[in-house]
RNA sequence: CACCCAUUCGUCUAAUGGUUCAGGACCCUACCCUUUCACGGUAGAAAUACGGGUUCGACUCCCGUAUGGGUGACCA
């Protein structure tokens, strides 16, 4: 082996690329740069029924998105392309013939349809067919019939496929997996898995390897679904006899559906209903009438199981919660992330918004959601990988230099939404305002909403700590640009404006307008300016913060809660928000008046 | 059903036989900061799936059980 680090992405344009395929990308892209390597994207579209136009152009822009960038791809060429395998058709077919020159391969004509049929029939009676050394002499194969006769039967233009041939007492087929170690397979446990389909395009299978080979490919980076098939490529290694350079392998845990948010379904309830009550009220029967109520998300309900075991535990010294119930409920909240998932959810898992062709392939993409492309890579690369030590926060440059096969965990890692959340949060805080603007003034234009630079960062910084999602800069500065509607707000907020403002109004009226007549004398209308003299005004007059505060908030904002008055004051202008407390105390005076 | 992989707080994870009544982060609770909402800070609740073994000593190694996941296509 030449020693140069080759990775490959090598995702299949079926659809839209979703978070799993996105981690294998990155996992690939920090492997590469850290070695100083090359990153490959190869399109796997061998399968010409299950191709989705436009998943291809998908994947590269939602990696361009991320700012991962390939050496070689498609699109950027290569020393060895081309990098999409219906381009390399045409080479596969002399590989699988060299199986069978090598004795590690044969033709078989069983029909797709036969082989249906009998994997049925077997399944009938409890069994599973397996096309491997003890069956494929009864089958319809170039080992099972005379030379002559499948000879012929080619010549006649019968369709076959190329299968690849177990040897019937290999014995153990043992590799090393970056991730996991030593991994073992009985040879016997293999089937005869077809190399080359009727149509003359290869499977996966050979496809893969006859590419990775010739890509010389030094590490094989993929999802922990492909484990139980990685030994078919090392055996497919050397028959081609290709051993000597084949790649390590490091298959990456699983990334598996979030938690339910929303309420578990009635079956569940029963089911665990059924188990609380047989294994825990009956080791427990005081706990007859405490039994937690049965409704709720999963975690209330574990929460509430755990709350009433440790409440047991101080009166009776019981210490453990049954691990039967604890797997139950485990087991309950477990399952691979899948497609449906992000809608039901609520969140997204794909990297982009994807509009397919049906009604149900449409999905919500992070991007459109509002994350910042920093903070998703950010929380990907923590989904099954750690740097050991207590840092949460990596720049991209970080990620690469730190990450290892070695630290890469071994079991399936929940993604959770709040965790996410907290990741673009942070992003969006510890953005510089110039990168910040770059993600926030395309929504602002999308909503045809035309903001000058300056109001654009003043918008960013009032908000900047207080906003999960760039969209929210959006909505939450809204009460900034267009009038208050106060007979709405009213109706809107009419509890808490009675309580913090009508109520007070007759007391605080005075102060208010103290307050404004400050203000409209303060020359220069800055946000630290306005604070200082707000304060020294309060102070000398003796007014109450409290009492005063909240409805100047209300006067400017709508709203009770939100960014500093100062901020949102100086962002209005002087005018904007004197016209503000001219109309917000003659309408507290009206409301006065009818009361 | 068979094979493979996995199993530490609800979640992501640290501790690679001995600085561990198991550390951090998210979530949750309380308090502080604050006119408010956030941010930030402090504190708290919360875990080694179970049973055996090996060892002076086990979260860590071995075996069994349970649970979860993956795979079992002329899909990738």
């Amino acid at each position: 082996m030449s020693g140069a680090i080759r990775v490959r992405f090598a995702p299949s344009p079926t659809g839209a690329l979703h978070i799993g395929g996105v981690r294998t990308a990155l996992y690939n892209y920090l492997f590469a740069r850290q070695q100083g390597g090359t990153f490959i994207l190869r399109i796997e579209d061998t399968d010409q029924k299950r191709y989705v136009p436009g998943a291809e152009a998908y994947i590269i822009e939602a990696l361009e998105w991320l700012g991962l960038e390939f050496d070689e791809s498609p699109a950027k060429g290569g020393e060895y392309g081309p990098y999409r395998q219906s381009e390399r058709k045409a080479m596969y077919g002399e590989f699988a013939e060299k199986l069978i020159e090598n004795g590690w391969g044969y033709y078989a004509f069983d029909t797709e349809d036969e082989l249906t049929q009998k994997r049925a029939k077997l399944e009938a009676q409890g069994q599973v067919f397996k096309y491997d050394a003890s069956t494929r002499l009864d089958m319809n194969n170039s080992l099972s019939m005379p030379e002559a006769a499948w000879k012929q039967k080619i010549a006649d233009g019968v369709p076959y496929v190329v299968r690849l041939m177990v040897p019937l007492d290999y014995g153990l087929v043992i590799f090393d997996d970056e991730v996991r170690g030593q991994i073992t397979f009985n040879s016997t446990e293999l089937d005869d898995k077809v190399m080359l389909k009727a149509d003359g395009m290869p499977t996966y299978h050979l496809a893969n390897i006859v590419d990775d080979y010739h890509m010389k490919i030094s590490h094989v980076i993929r999802g922990e679904e492909w484990l139980p098939s990685t030994p078919i490529h090392v055996l497919l290694y050397e028959a081609l006899g290709w051993k000597a350079d084949m790649p390590k392998f490091a298959h990456l845990p699983l990334i598996l559906k979030p938690e339910p948010t929303t309420y578990i379904s009635k079956r569940t309830v029963n089911t665990f209903t059924d188990k609380f009550t047989k294994e825990f009220v009956k080791k427990y029967p005081e706990t007859e009438n405490k039994a937690p109520k049965i409704e709720g998300t999963i975690r209330t309900i574990l929460q509430d199981i755990k709350n009433l075991a440790n409440h047991l535990k101080q009166e009776d010294g019981e210490p453990k919660l049954n691990a039967n119930i604890k797997a139950f409920l485990k087991s309950a909240m477990k399952g691979k992330l899948s497609k449906r998932d992000g809608d039901r959810l609520g969140m997204p898992v794909f990297p982009l918004d994807w509009n397919g062709a049906t009604a149900d392939d449409n999905f919500k993409g992070f991007r459109e959601w509002g994350f910042l492309p920093s903070a998703v890579l950010n929380l990907l690369a923590l989904l099954g990988w750690n740097s050991g030590d207590e840092q949460e926060l990596f720049t991209l440059d970080e990620l690469v230099q730190k990450f290892s096969f070695a630290r890469v965990s071994k079991s399936g890692a929940q993604f959770n939404y709040e965790k996410a959340k907290w990741y673009n949060q942070q992003y969006i805080i510890n953005s510089e305002n110039a990168t910040l603007l770059e993600f926030i003034r395309p929504i602002f234009k999308d909503k045809e909403q035309d903001l000058s630079e300056e109001a654009l960062l003043g918008v960013a910084q009032l908000l900047k700590q207080r906003v999960n999602f760039l969209p929210e800069f959006h909505e939450q500065s809204a009460f900034l640009f267009q009038s208050l509607d106060l007979e709405a707000l009213k109706e809107k907020e009419g509890k808490n404006l009675r309580k913090k403002v009508f109520n007070k109004w007759a007391d605080s009226k005075e102060s208010c307008q103290t307050l404004k007549t400050m203000l409209s004398s303060i020359d220069s209308f800055e946000a630290d300016n306005i604070k200082t003299e707000l304060e020294k005004s309060i102070e000398q007059n003796g007014f109450e913060k409290r009492l005063i505060l909240p409805i100047l908030r209300y006067a400017i904002s709508g709203k009770g809660g939100g960014p500093e008055l100062d901020g949102i004051m100086a962002l209005l202008g002087k005018n904007e928000t004197l016209t503000r407390l001219n109309n917000f105390f003659e309408f507290c005076d009206k409301e006065l008046e009818t009361v």
